[in-house]
DNA sequence: TGTACATCAGTGAACGCGCGTTCACTGATGTAC
DNA sequence: TGTACATCAGTGAACGCGCGTTCACTGATGTAC
């Protein structure tokens, strides 16, 4: 065993653990991931981040603020991405709502457990307590979008955040029904992200039109 | 006390409860209505219908059983829920299919901790327990009407089911940020039936239009 | 530069509560004769 | 019609496990002098 070997076991099996607070938060996430629940126990997420069964609440009131602080990296993260795919296209164009649409099913669809955190009691505590900036801009990146595309397309008088909620609520009930496994169950073999496509495409169409005799 | 006092209250105290499982669902379901959660404590059910701590294992093999049978209870009550509204209103009227929008927003947001038991992984083990018609009659009550409006409007070339998910999706969404108060935050005031009555007609008028370039 | 001391971040054992479930039992019910 | 007996549906006490949380402690770290 070399000395390099030792040094970094030594920093590892240190006695004081340096960033216990993000370790645990992952910890927990991770244990939320693979039992695809959100009741881990709290010794587990401590064993996993390599500490003893107290260690946690040097850092953490109790369960429930270990619990609001995973909710609030999980709202960061879909934040984040819908930041990142909303960069990739055009302010405006039907492309770019897609493109949102598909990222937020994918992201929901990709970490249910997660989804049940953010969307429960616990979750939406944790959201509260965000600042407003986090809690609404992943929201105002489709509105931005949205509110261009009716410039665009001469439906103006449209409000953009009504649309916006419903492109939102369209992408989000297809996710839950992805979730749930009705969609596999009505509609075999059918691709989530293809039934998304049409129906936007379908539903700004309509846009284009009197919708209501 | 008179007699017939006496003799409703024997009845009631009878040492056999006389239909004790269903007594242990209906406890059950409403203890999850009151507390707005799918967690509450066997015993209490059991003193809810006024028996002992060991008399529901003589109905259930364990709570997952009970559980299951509430979950069951709550599909059938949103079929015949919807079932109902359907015959209200003409197969194939745009009225009809946002009616059945509406119940089905209804019913979900009514009870919210019944719609976690349904969709998370004890109901679905219900769903799947459940008897094919249960299953399914629901949904196609929805495509029936869905596949005439159809064929009235000349979109026949259509699949009437995926038409049927994308609307229920629709719906679905709607009612998930109701729950989740989503809604609420970023379009105060609106009244979710009236979002879905505009998208419903917004989509079917996409659709008697040619949906994509 | 070294020492004393306050503070901090861990340990490991144990407490205690909630709650699902079991067990030996007892009262009620139905049936054969 | 009455009696004996099997069976069934309850009781009440207790077991036992999981798990969140606490407590007295100890090793590490930083700082004043």
């Amino acid at each position: 065993m070399t000395d390099l070997n030792r040094d970094s076991e030594e920093k590892q099996k240190s006695y004081h653990h340096g960033n216990l607070r993000d370790a645990l938060i992952i910890a927990a996430a991770e244990l939320i991931e693979d039992n695809a629940s959100v009741d881990f126990a709290m010794i587990d997420a401590a064993r996993r981040a390599g500490v003893s069964s107290a260690a946690p609440y040097r850092h953490f009131k109790d369960k429930d603020a270990l619990l609001e602080a995973v909710s609030q990296m999980a709202f960061l993260g879909l934040t984040e991405n819908t930041r990142k795919v909303g960069q990739l296209h055009p302010v405006g164009s039907e492309a770019g709502i897609i493109a949102l649409g598909k990222a937020y099913i994918d992201f929901v669809t990709k970490h249910h457990a997660f989804y049940d955190l953010m969307w429960g009691d616990m979750g939406l505590r944790a959201f509260e307590a965000a600042d407003i900036e986090l809690k609404t801009s992943g929201f105002y990146i489709l509105v931005d979008i949205v509110h261009q595309w009716c410039d665009d397309n001469q439906v103006s008088e449209y409000d953009a955040r009504e649309l916006a909620v419903k492109l939102w609520a369209m992408a989000h009930g297809l996710a839950c029904m992805t979730m749930n496994h009705q969609l596999e169950r009505f509609l075999p073999n059918v691709d989530v992200c293809s039934l998304l496509e049409s129906s936007t495409y379908t539903f700004l169409e309509g846009l284009k039109h009197p919708p209501r005799a």
